[in-house]
DNA sequence: CGACTAATCAACTATGTAGTAATATTCTCT
DNA sequence: AGAGAATATTACTACATAGTTGATTAGTCG
């Protein structure tokens, strides 16, 4: 049931949608920081040493693809992992990080 | 062993530079095809209908990162999964797509 | 109310990259 | 060798978006 047999144009592009939000360096670092609690912007724009609209800016785009939502308290907003699934996605990277980077040293042990 | 603690520039750009390659509705669909088995560079040009230059960068950039193998015989090149978690990964996505619908949809029904 | 703060929004620049057309390379066949 | 086919490469255009700056909104405190 998991698996798709067709793959519609439609589909790609909500799925390559969803890749490309989590294609960018800051972005995985504010799900990283969200990944010890609820943070304020400002909570993360001092951790990330960024500028405080860029990181406003990222995290609307990780909120309107739903993996974090937010919650506003007087003046500040609040944003938490809205979908823990992202961080199955980093480590599934990560093994193919491993598992590439491992054919890249046979390779180079191949050739050496 | 999984689960990374800290998060450097390094890592975040390593990982973020796989999503972005998965970021792509065409390198899906090249992805998708060759779940099927081995597949020329012109079998997929003819699958997708799309412009063999661009196939061609496209599975350029699969194969940099480690997601397709290639065989070259003769003067056809044969493409294959080499990193078989892209589909675990595109299945991961496609659960988080339809939590996020989901609870669009609730939005909806609680506003209408 | 006015000063202050947190966050979002708008406008702009700069960079990256998808798509394409043309060319180059590599192999096969006669 | 020469012709033709399958890929790869290059050069270029168009568009998307990351980052920044400045303005704007919304809440808080004196």
């Amino acid at each position: 049931m998991s698996v798709l047999r067709k793959l519609t144009p439609e589909t790609a592009t909500l799925i390559s949608d969803r890749f490309r939000a989590l294609g960018e360096p800051m972005r995985l670092a504010l799900l990283h920081q969200l990944r010890g609690g609820e943070r304020s912007v400002s909570d993360l724009v001092a951790a990330l040493g960024a500028g405080q609209a860029n990181v406003s800016k990222h995290l609307q785009l990780l909120h309107r693809h739903g993996f974090v939502a937010r919650r506003k308290e007087g003046v500040t907003t609040w944003y938490r992992i809205a979908d823990p699934s992202v961080f199955e996605l980093c480590d599934l990277v990560c093994g193919g990080i491993r598992a590439e980077a491992k054919s890249r040293r046979r390779l180079v042990e191949r050739l050496g």
